[in-house]
RNA sequence: GCCGGAGUGGCGGAAUGGCAGACGCGCUAGACUCAAAAUCUGGUAUCCGCAAGGGUGUGCGGGUUCGACUCCCGCCUCCGGUACCA
């Protein structure tokens, strides 16, 4: 151990006893102690990047951290792990420019994680540690992969794709944010390449239903329920005036039928070339052209302004016999419902817009009432004559044929007499759709999971036998897509080429590899078993840590990580490999830490470095122009980002955490502000100094076994209770908050009880261990106070006798009055109608009403 | 546009129907010091007032209540997500 210090100096401490846990093995997680209730706390583990790590990494991670040191005082048995989501694209794009292997670039990336993550002294199990990347990790992966081909939810498909010539790699949906690559902001094109795709569409169900149960953000759950984007309607299908073709149309609005005046197709829609007559030809095959070169990004500018074209053919519609015209345009998705639509402009905003540049005919179905007409700001007449569009409530009229009136019915009865009608003459059916699109999940990528296939000559897709995996990357020396655009898996000649055991036949290998998610889909269930070999997973050690008690970690994973995981564990579940439906009861998302920004007076924003302060104000270094300070998303270009190195050199682990858990409350964003690490840096000090004698480094004299006053006592009472409420509620920053004035209130005095001082340690620890453990072997423990029990807060302990409560005239308050703790309601209105000071408020007043509430006020209501 | 979250001192925030601004930053006065730093003590929403005291005040406008930062109705602003899903 090195030379004790007399002063606080949390260098010198830090180091000793995040040796001591490492060597101690202080916080490993015993696998199935059923003595112990089991606690799995988990954090999203980090992609480990070139730039280390930024102060928004330790927040979620401190947060974790304290409830799980909290959690061990209180006897549980604490599963609280670290491991890096290592494939990704950075180590590639590296890789691409110097030639260095990924691999040796995320080694190097995750020692300096590492190190950074031990300096915070978080309470990991180490010993578990994980990496995506090690084909001790990727076997299993490969082998979910494979449970997945085998029960049919991986398929290979043509489809278009978004393809991004820069990264020269195809995008999953979630990955292209208005027509750009998440990753870089390059532009995505459409184009066709043969992909792996998962069958998430089958659990969509499965997989809505499965939120409910969910002890999550609601704001998170309801993005996973619009990504999933349920909707319930009816298919109907149209015949085709002079031909036998039928076309399928997907409504959620079957009773808005009779005001359909026309279809529109998707450009992709099958039945386009068939359906256009030849006068039309030339245009409809240009507007094809047009729409399937268009990138993702053009399709949505082109979002105001509707664009088609008339294919010259007619359709029925069922409900009146009337020809309609048949159009495509870009406003229909291929890959929603049919592909197809009935058009309805008279109550529909987008087909009004269209039927109105095409000056295609607008039929009114659905009066609305004179109130919404007003609510709305529209002419009820206007609404009537097709002339605004009407999307809202309303009682139907002009919808009646022979068989079939819903005039005078409102919305829900008449859809669903129109669908049970619909049924009835064989013309259409009631369905349920889902926005959710299969997930795409190959990437013509080197740094990810080689899949477990390969291609035999007669195009058969054969699982590699499981006892072959893991497929390991091949080693390369050139990390580019080959020439023809293939993956750069094709360029490994040897690596390629497979002969089947079984049937002796040639085959080759699948080049595409697998995404990013691959690896975070099923993390934490390796963290249970992690050096498990013959297994993913012991199913003992599952059944006893699973389900994860607590997620913690950033909300931008609501809808990507968060459902493709869940989608994976669905289907272990199934297939009894686990033995939970979902992986994580309980979510929290930590809120993003901003830095501190400046912008002009245009309100364009400043890079920190061109900022200059005078006078308590900012000024532009080069126009002089006078700033305004505010919060921003720390960046590169912006100068504002904050290293935690930086922090911890100067004021140590425990400052920082404690700063970060003082800002404010966890879930909400807060801006960082260096200067207030100051606040509990003095803090921490005046902890330090409470204990020891920094002349000489030994106990303070004032520590003796003196009981403290009542006060001093009630104040340390109330502070256990708070502390642990708060706690309890991840209520951080009110705790320190606690803690402070306890701190305060305790160096007032000159004597210091001891057990009040060692409560006070303990209290502290979860959120400061390093100086807590110090503290705490300097007040004569030998072991780590990890597992001292928690303090109890006494309710004898916390009584008085007397308090002060307020006394409001007409609600203001006036009046300051002691009182017994215990006064009843009566008795607090007397004594308040007896003060002087009372009285002389009321004075020539009558008393209206008094209202007493125990312990709190009273309030007088004169006239 | 739609969905979600948030608006409180110079700043971060506290109080979820009962004394608005706990705790901290910053600022400020004082103590210690030859001096400074550090530390300690006091003050610090705003307006009127020498003071005692009083008025105003939680994005804006209404409402419920003895009493509203807190609940209800209608807006505004900012942040995050999403976007032709028929």
């Amino acid at each position: 151990m090195s030379e004790q210090c007399n002063a606080y100096e949390p260098a010198a401490i830090e180091g000793k006893w995040q040796q001591y846990w490492k060597e101690n093995k202080t916080f490993k997680a015993v696998d199935c102690d059923t003595s112990r209730e089991k606690l799995y706390v988990l954090d999203m583990f980090p992609y480990p990047s070139g730039a280390g790590l930024h102060v928004g990494h330790p927040e979620g991670y401190t947060a974790s951290d304290i409830w799980c040191r909290y959690k061990r005082m209180k006897g549980y048995n604490v599963l609280h792990t670290m491991g890096w989501d290592a494939f990704g694209l950075p180590a590639e794009q590296y890789a691409v420019k110097t030639g260095t292997h990924p691999a040796v670039t995320t080694k190097k990336n995750i020692e300096v994680f590492r190190r950074q993550l031990e300096s915070f002294g978080f309470s990991f199990d180490w010993d578990r540690e994980i990496n995506t990347t090690d084909p001790g990790y990727y076997k299993w992966t490969q082998w979910i992969f494979s449970q997945l081909f085998r029960e049919g939810l991986a398929y290979q498909s043509e489809l278009p794709v978004n393809w991004c010539p820069e990264l020269g790699t195809v995008l999953a949906n979630e990955e292209v944010i208005n027509g750009r690559s998440e990753v870089g902001n390059y532009p995505v094109i459409r184009k066709p390449i043969r992909q792996w795709v998962l069958k998430i569409t089958e659990y969509a169900e499965e997989l809505l239903q499965g939120i409910e149960e969910l002890d999550w953000p609601e704001g998170t759950k309801e993005m996973q329920r619009n990504w999933i984007g349920k909707s319930t309607g009816a298919e109907v299908d149209f015949q085709v005036q002079g031909s036998k073709a039928c076309l399928r149309v997907y409504t959620t609005r079957p009773d808005t039928l009779f005001g359909a005046t026309y279809m529109v197709l998707a450009p992709e829609h099958p039945l386009v070339g068939q359906l256009t007559t030849p006068e039309r030809r030339s245009a409809v095959v240009a507007y094809c052209q047009a729409a399937s070169s268009k990138s993702d990004l053009d399709r949505t500018e082109l979002n105001k302004d509707k664009t088609g074209e008339f294919l010259g053919s007619y359709a029925i519609n069922p409900v009146n016999g009337q020809p309609i015209p048949i159009w495509i345009s870009d406003y229909v998705l291929a890959s929603y419902g049919t592909g197809a639509i009935m058009a309805v402009p008279a109550h529909d905003s987008r087909d009004f817009e269209f039927a109105s540049k095409f000056s295609l005919p607008i039929v009114c179905i659905m009066k609305p009432s004179l109130q919404d007409c007003a609510a709305a700001g529209v002419q009820l007449s206007d609404v009537l004559a097709g002339k605004v569009c009407w999307t809202g409530e309303g009682v139907h009229s002009n919808s009646a044929n022979a068989e079939l009136s819903l005039d005078g019915l409102g919305v829900d009865d008449s859809k669903k007499t129109m669908t049970l009608w619909l049924e009835s003459k064989g013309l259409g059916k009631g369905t349920v759709n889902y926005k959710l699109r299969d997930w795409l999940f190959s990437r013509q990528r080197y740094w990810g999971e080689p899949f477990p296939l390969v291609h035999g000559p007669d195009g058969s897709v054969k699982l590699v036998p499981e006892a072959e995996l893991p497929v390991v990357l091949p080693e390369m020396d050139d990390y580019k897509p080959t020439a023809d655009g293939e993956p750069p898996l094709a360029r490994a000649k040897q690596w390629l080429n497979y002969r089947d055991p079984g049937s002796g036949q040639k085959c080759l290998r699948e080049t595409n590899t697998m995404p990013q998610w691959a690896g975070s889909c099923w993390y934490y269930l390796r963290y249970i078993d992690p050096h498990n070999e013959k297994a993913a997973w012991d199913p003992a050690k599952e059944k006893y840590w699973m389900p994860v008690d607590l997620y913690v970690g950033g909300a931008e994973h609501a809808v990507l990580h968060l459902l493709y995981s869940r989608f994976w564990h669905k289907v272990l579940y199934k297939l009894g490999l686990v033995s939970h439906p979902e992986p994580w009861k309980r979510l929290i998302h930590q809120g993003m830490i901003l830095g501190i920004s400046y912008k002009d007076q245009r309100g364009a924003l400043v890079p920190n470095d061109l900022v200059e302060p005078r006078d308590g104000k900012y000024f532009h270094r080069e126009s002089g122009e006078e700033l305004t300070m505010l919060p921003a998303k720390m960046s590169k270009s912006l100068k504002n980002v904050v290293n935690p190195d930086d922090i911890i050199k100067r004021y140590g682990a425990d400052a920082f955490r404690l700063y970060e858990m003082f800002m404010g409350p966890l879930r909400e964003v807060k801006p960082w502000n260096t200067e207030g690490v100051e606040g509990v840096y003095r803090f921490l000090h005046r902890v330090w100094k409470l204990i020891v004698d920094v002349q000489s480094g030994a106990l303070c004299a004032e520590i003796c076994d003196d009981p403290l006053s009542p006060e001093a006592e009630r104040l340390l009472h109330q502070s256990i209770k708070k502390v642990t409420e708060d706690i309890e509620n991840l209520s951080y920053n009110t705790a320190i908050s606690q803690l402070m004035i306890l701190v305060n209130e305790l160096n007032r005095l000159e004597k210091r009880n001891r057990q009040a001082v060692e409560t006070l340690v303990l209290l502290l620890s979860p959120l400061a261990p390093h100086i807590a453990e110090e503290l705490w072997q300097r007040l004569g423990h030998r072991d780590t106070l990890a597992y001292t029990p928690w303090p109890q807060a006494d309710p004898e302990k916390m009584k008085v006798s007397e308090i002060e409560i307020v006394v409001q005239i007409n609600g203001k308050p006036r009046v300051r009055l002691q009182v017994p703790a215990d006064a009843s309601q009566a008795q607090m209105q007397e004594l308040a109608l007896a003060d002087a000071a009372v009285q002389e408020q009321i004075a020539g007043r009558s008393i209206v009403k008094s209202i007493a509430v125990p312990a709190r006020l009273v309030n007088i209501v004169v006239k």
